[in-house]
This record gives C-alpha cells, structure tokens and sequence, in this order.
DNA sequence: CTAGCTATGTATAAAAA
DNA sequence: TTTTTTATACATAGCTA
C-alpha cells in the first residue's frame, strides 16, 4: 500500500501489527458502508482484535437482522444440521438453560 | 476512485450499480480477509445483494463461530431486549418455531 | 454477467510526533 | 495507542469487448 508492498502474512512486530490493525480496521468497515450505500446492498461486518475487543458494522439498524438472514440463506440441508448440532450442544453445555427457554416462551405468547 | 470521484449515495443506474457492486463486493472481501491474516484478527462478513443473493466471508473455519462470538462481546441488558423482541418478531412469521428456538438459545451461554 | 484497460481516487506503510 | 505526513501501492469508475 505504500512506502512497501506488503507481503500476505502476519505482521511480527506487535507495534506495526496494531497500527496496522486500527488503520485496516477502519478501511474495511468504511468500505463495508460505501458499498451498502452505493449499491444499495445489506452489508454487516464483524471484527475482532487480538486483545477480543469488538468492532462492527451494519447497514441495517440491527446486525442481529443481518446474522439471521444469513442464516436462512445459508440453510441448505447441511449447514441446516450443522447449526442444529452446534446449538444442541451448546445448550447442553449449559445450566440456565431451562431458565433461559421458560423466559422465552414466556414472552412468545 | 478512478475517472471521477464518486458521491456517496445510491447508484441509480441498474447496469452501474450492479458492476460496482461486484467489483466492491470482492475489493471487501479481500480487504476482510487480508485484514484477518496481516493483524491476526477475527473477521466475518456477510453481504445480501439486492437480489438477496449471499456473499459472506470467515476468517474462522466457521462463521457461525464468530457470530457467536459477537453476541457475547454484545450482550449488554438493551442489546439483549432488542434481540429478543426481534427474535420473537421472526418467530411469529415463521411457522417453524422449533428451529428457531434452538437458535434463540444458542445466544446465551 | 465476466473480463481487461487505464486514468484517477483512495488506502495505507513507514516514520515521526 | 492515535494521528499526521508523505510516498506508494491498490482499488475502482467508466469504457470497451
């Protein structure tokens, strides 16, 4: 990109790789709402730093919106099952589940 | 970007806006996607063209992972109640509730 | 729609603040 | 870490095929 092309490989030097990241970072979800805007398409970025601080963007007021037409969308009959499998599993994995289903279902009705 | 700037705001011409929306949709992708590799971070993208056509990138073998990821990093009580209420929202229009609640619970954990 | 072609507009690596 | 500067590398709008 300049004064160096770079080569496609993770950057060693912990301070390059953090003024790196932040400029990066900010590149791609400029891009992510250029492209939403100009073509008028849904777009939802998700990105986390190596420390796991979260940054995201959305076209959409929502980015839960965005994750659950991606998953209508990528629900063909196995990624179907797949999903299943993981949620089954993360379910049993935890406690508060029941709690969690009650309070659900609660407010359904 | 190149023989004009470029005003921020929707393409109206079809033919353009679909060009424009392929060439940016990959300049995104690649961005995300070098973004994961030079700075070690975690990145998913996911873009419906207006056609709702899905395009989407991971860093992670598998998206869902990050989206997981992102709910927990998010979940602070008004992102909770927000997601609720879309949750039950989509819910309602859809006959298979079944699924969707599995779904619903893999947000907590 | 997909694939060059270039002139230009942008993004950003490196260095320094 | 964030910002600024500046030289370069990249991305891409408008065309063409």
């Amino acid at each position: 990109m300049a004064r160096g092309k770079v080569q496609l490989r993770r950057i060693e030097n912990a301070t390059s790789r953090q003024v790196t990241f932040s400029k990066r970072r900010t590149g791609l979800l400029k891009k992510a709402y250029e492209l939403s805007v100009l073509c008028d398409a849904e777009v939802a970025v998700i990105v986390f730093s190596q420390k796991g601080r979260l940054y995201n963007f959305s076209s959409n007021s929502e980015i839960q919106m965005t994750i659950d037409r991606y998953r209508r969308s990528a629900n063909d009959a196995d990624k179907y099952r797949a999903d299943m499998e993981q949620h089954i599993l993360a379910m049993r994995s935890n406690k508060s589940i029941f709690i969690q289903v009650l309070m659900f279902l609660q407010s359904f009705e």
